[in-house]
DNA sequence: AAAAAAG
């Protein structure tokens, strides 16, 4: 029901293409390829990863997992896909094989920053120790408390929390630390984005030193650094990518549209054949649940997730886009990082991340396992600050992508004036949003089915204002960047530059009929 | 700018 977990490791002989092309640091050792076999794992837990398929380790399990079991601190630096999770859980189950747990006194502890990372290191946990007597809670928000301290009441070995529970429970005196002896941090440059750190300090200052810790991050800043020397002792140090690399296996793309044609565009995008299945990302959670509502509107298989759905939701969502009974996922950030979903053939960015990272983050959850994947990223002119810093990151530019019919815009939009004082407040959905004057007002060569006003059908009528005749340099100078770029000119907002009167070529969508009204509001400010 | 995580 759950595809093969491509985060466990490399199914048969697949591991040579994803482990070179990810790890341009590591040195080509691949001839002589590790067997799990060889890694000193009890008969119990090499029966469940020769169950589960998996002949060969991915390089952070090869690496990490003689050192965990040696006992030694690890600090990992490495992604999900990289087989980072059962390079912990499998040491991990083997330490812990040993013994059993007391109540309330969990043995090993994990620290993750979502809720959806947490429940995947727990479905690990079972798919290895299916021939141990060990057990495992998940301790997270948005479910029963009373249940989780039931679990705990009867002693776990593994604890699987997210912070912001952990200390709850700890303070209500549900919970003991004192012999937990052996502690996981996991993505913890996540954490840190996300004002973790301060409970990740508390939460390490109720476990005793005498401890073996694992620390994972995908990146290695300087705060990232700090911490692991504040929290690891002697560690053994194990790099599996390079951070801010984009794994050569996947194709990206850019295309760069007016904001509000960004859905129809989106939808011809997610028509192609070669989409199997994709997920999504917005910026925000209320653009996530506009797009997914439109797409399902235009009769795609889609579902939304958030960090405001109802966690039963969250989880559902997610396991039905799993087991494919969803064609799309559309999320936000909750989703860009950890979260380990195989086969995915797409990744599309509705918006380009504020945070450059995060793009890397994000086109990460495709192009596993040796296949190639599909990063196409949408923006607006004005998102060009974004692309440029996602380029300079990354080292190289992001090729923009054809898309049959769809004329893209020239950064050079950029420079339009965008939108009045009042713009994004008061935006409800009404007629009483600022007038959405300009776009497609006098273009003639558009043809009517063709207007981008059924996509925005809850705007009054755009108000046509005659060009003025002033600001003739103005109008030359911008009408000489439009001619030179070849690109029409889009616009919008209460001001309209004259040049953006002038007749322009409408960009055009394969006309579909079911490209009718999904109103949403114009984009945020 | 936003999202995530505690209730």
């Amino acid at each position: 029901m759950v595809p093969p977990d491509t985060d466990a490791g490399s199914p048969g002989g697949a591991l040579s293409a994803s482990g070179t092309v990810d790890t341009p640091d590591e040195p080509a050792e691949a001839a002589a390829q590790p067997l799990f076999s060889d890694l000193g794992l009890s008969e119990p837990i090499q029966r469940a990863i020769d169950e589960a398929g998996y002949i060969h380790p991915t390089p952070i399990q090869a690496q990490a997992i003689p050192y965990v079991l040696m006992g030694r601190d690890v600090l990992g630096v490495a992604q999900t896909g990289t087989g980072k999770t059962a390079g912990f859980t499998l040491p991990m189950l083997e330490i812990l094989s040993g013994s059993r747990a007391r109540a309330r006194m969990p043995r090993s502890l994990i620290l993750e920053p979502t809720r959806e990372l947490a429940l995947q290191v727990a479905e690990n946990f079972v798919k290895y120790g299916k021939y141990l007597k060990l057990n495992h809670a998940l301790l997270i928000g948005g479910e029963s408390m009373a249940e989780q301290k039931d679990v705990l009441n009867r002693g776990v070995d593994v604890l699987i929390a997210t912070p912001g529970r952990l200390i709850d429970l700890f303070e209500r005196g549900g919970l003991l630390l004192t012999q937990t002896r052996l502690l996981v941090i996991d993505e913890a440059d996540r954490m840190l984005d996300m004002g973790f750190i301060p409970d990740i300090e508390k939460i390490v200052g109720m476990l005793s030193p005498l401890r073996q810790t694992l620390f994972f991050s995908a990146t290695m800043a300087p705060e990232i650094r700090r911490l692991a020397d504040m929290f690891l002792q002697n560690p053994k140090e194990i790099t599996v990518s390079r951070p801010s690399s984009v794994a050569t296996t996947i194709e990206a793309g850019l295309v760069v549209v007016d904001e509000d044609d960004k859905r129809r565009v989106l939808r011809q995008m997610l028509r192609d054949d070669a989409v199997q299945n994709a997920i999504i990302f917005c910026n925000r959670k209320r653009d996530v649940d506009v797009l997914c509502k439109s797409l399902v509107k235009h009769g795609f298989s889609a579902g939304a997730l958030h960090g405001d759905l109802p966690q039963s939701v969250r989880f559902s969502t997610l396991e039905r886009f799993k087991a494919g009974d969803l064609k799309f996922l559309v999320c936000s950030d909750v989703a860009a990082r950890g979260i380990d979903i195989g086969g995915l053939s797409h990744v599309f960015n509705f918006d380009l991340p504020f945070h450059a990272e995060d793009y890397v983050h994000r086109i990460g959850r495709t192009g596993r396992a040796g296949r190639t994947g599909h990063a196409y990223s949408l923006a607006s002119p004005h998102d060009r600050g974004l692309a440029e810093a996602i380029e300079k990151l990354i080292g190289h530019p992001i090729p923009r992508l054809a898309v049959e019919g769809v004329t893209q815009l020239d950064w050079s939009e950029e420079a339009r004036p965008r939108g009045g004082k009042g713009r994004g407040r008061g935006r409800e959905k009404d007629d009483r949003r600022g007038p959405k004057p300009a776009r497609s007002a006098a273009a003639p060569a558009a043809p009517a089915e063709a207007s981008p006003a059924p996509e925005t059908a809850a705007a009054p009528p755009p108000a046509r204002k005659p060009a003025p005749p002033r600001h003739h340099r103005e109008r030359e100078l911008e009408d000489a960047t439009v001619q030179a770029n070849g690109n029409p000119v889009t616009g919008f907002g209460t001001e309209v530059p004259a040049f953006m009167l002038l007749p322009r070529r409408q960009f055009t969508i394969t006309p579909s009929a079911d490209d009718e009204s999904t109103h949403t509001a114009d984009e945020p400010a």
